[in-house]
DNA sequence: ATATATATTGCAACTGAGTTGCAAATATAA
DNA sequence: TTATATTTGCAACTCAGTTGCAATATATAT
């Protein structure tokens, strides 16, 4: 693999997912990060930084794409479930500490599996 | 409600999903049915078999949007799992017929869960 | 039957996420 | 310095999905 430099864009994005636990949707980053890099960039270092295992990535309800911190993984084995939960009224996207079976499915073999709950979180139940 | 007519477009859309059991995608479909019906055409009423609980659409790996027959859903009620699979050679998708276990989640209501297996197929494992 | 209301469809233009090509800029190696 | 490799920005593009509106088709009322 090509060296990866630590550049200040590089940093940036790094810093929000170090900051927040939760997960963040590629098209809030390009607009949070719009003074400082181009939305080009902010595509190409995420897609860096699941090739190396440090982010997974999937898809919202809204089709928009996602990404966490990964817990498990490491960079080739997304073996595991990536559960996520995402909040039909506010949008916001969680990722939950649930352990997930998959039973295995004959004649296929399963690579990555992507789970999506939706509903209502804490904050918008009341 | 509104009544709902069954046209034309209605039946040859419906019978996509009769011959076969598998899951389709809008894209696959609009290309399909392209001398028979419009583009729009085929978005609108597959929203309504939605709607009305004969159909239930999902994500795909690609971000295409697929249909596939309700077994146990009907209209308001698509609780279960709906767990399915793409493949990653192919890019076809099945229903599983897999039931999988979602543990309660504390302070947070699901309304609906999606589960997407990615992998290869029977036909592309050889 | 004629008129009136309602539902469906096609078309074209639009939206917005994500991609691509290329040139400019920045960093590393020789 | 000079040459080489990496990163970034920009603009233009692709393509799934949406929207507004006019035209057509079907149903209901008079």
């Amino acid at each position: 693999m090509a060296i990866q430099r630590q550049t200040a864009s590089v940093k940036a994005l790094w810093q929000q997912f170090e900051e927040n636990s939760k997960a963040l949707s590629v098209v809030e980053l390009v607009k949070q990060l719009k003074q400082n890099m181009n939305k080009t960039t902010v595509y190409r270092i995420l897609e860096r930084f699941e090739k190396q295992g440090k982010l997974h990535s999937f898809t919202g309800i809204d089709g928009l794409t996602w990404y966490a911190k990964c817990s498990t993984c490491t960079s080739g084995h997304h073996i595991d479930l990536h559960p996520h939960f995402q909040c039909n009224d506010c949008g916001k996207v969680e990722c939950l500490d649930v352990e997930l079976q998959v039973p295995p499915v004959k004649n296929h073999k399963i690579k990555s599996a992507q789970v999506l709950l939706t509903g209502q979180c804490e904050d918008c139940l009341q």
